[in-house]
DNA sequence: AGCAGCTCCTGTACGC
DNA sequence: TGCGTACAGGAGCTGC
């Protein structure tokens, strides 16, 4: 699914690619419970005619600016895919299926970006200000900037010490941009158990949870993101995701632990698997 | 306050 | 073979 690291490749992408384009045309198919707001005839029509300004990110939202201030916001959700330069032949070859092609912006050179989104949890606003959109208003601290440091880390869990330790780095509103898959990651490479309640952790890991969130985010991005298993993410030519090799523990049940040899174990919390090796996690 | 459980949605895997 | 069912989960929601 779409986490941090995955979205900035996204806009890393779309940065190089889309940015200076006028957008000539506007299609929404299925696309009526997808956008947010405005309402869809006024999303269409107020996209038509704008150049995109530049491409920014704020945790797992895309936010493209508009020549007129206006905001293109677009939240992938679990399966959304943006895919340009759009071309029949690129969704075949990668076995994406262009039913689920809800989008369509075609750019006055006459190439055109699709999004596609096959379990429609994907987002789309098109707003003048960001504050218009409730759920990002309500985001955290970005963990790979500057103003996120150890200090700032430890500072923001104090605010939620009695909860644990997973439900912390899953909510939004602390830190933004971790998803299941890299909270699951950064926990076993910080040897603490997803299920220990914050208070309990000491200055140590703290300190290791930290360096690993940093760590963990910032390689994930040099490899393109992840592509695991049956999970959809692609990036904007339709590929899969180089850091799915790196992954240790998400979807790797019953494998050895490559610390210890422990077979690995999976635990429901919250509705989400918790992928771990219960001799280097322990509770 | 914190957490369980449900909802949205479709494709895939599995049991019979 | 084919059907029914469980499962995957980001985020918002209700309710205990």
């Amino acid at each position: 699914m779409p986490e941090l690291p995955e979205v900035e490749t996204v806009r890393i992408e779309l940065q190089r690619k889309i940015k200076d384009k006028k957008i000539e045309n506007v299609m929404a198919g299925e696309a009526k419970k997808i956008i947010q707001k405005p309402s869809p005839e006024q999303f269409i029509a107020r996209l038509k005619g704008k150049r995109i300004a530049d491409l920014n990110r704020r945790g797992k939202y895309i936010i493209i600016c508009l020549d007129s201030g206006e905001k293109l916001v677009v939240h992938l959700g679990m399966t959304g895919i943006i895919i340009y330069p759009y071309d029949d032949k690129i969704l075949q070859e990668k076995g994406i299926n262009p039913k689920h092609n809800h989008l369509s912006l075609i750019f006055t050179d006459h190439t055109q970006l699709v999004f596609n989104d096959v379990r429609r949890f994907g987002k789309l606003y098109l707003v003048s200000n960001l504050e218009e959109v409730e759920s990002i208003d309500k985001l955290g601290i970005e963990p790979l900037e500057d103003s996120f440091t150890q200090e700032v880390f430890q500072k923001i869990l104090n605010i939620k010490k009695k909860g644990k330790i997973k439900s912390f780095l899953m909510n939004q509103e602390f830190i933004t941009g971790l998803g299941n898959i890299y909270v699951n990651e950064v926990l076993f490479r910080a040897n603490i158990h997803p299920l220990r309640p914050i208070y309990s952790l000491t200055q140590e890991e703290v300190s290791r949870l930290y360096q690993e969130i940093r760590t963990v985010l910032k390689a994930a991005i040099e490899c393109g993101g992840s592509t695991v298993a049956d999970e959809a993410f692609r990036n904007t030519n339709g590929e899969k995701g180089g850091f799915v090799q790196k992954i240790q523990v998400y979807a790797h049940q019953n494998e050895p632990c490559i610390k210890c040899g422990h077979p690995i174990e999976v635990i429901r919390i919250e509705g989400r698997s918790s992928f771990l090796c219960p001799q280097c996690q322990k509770l």
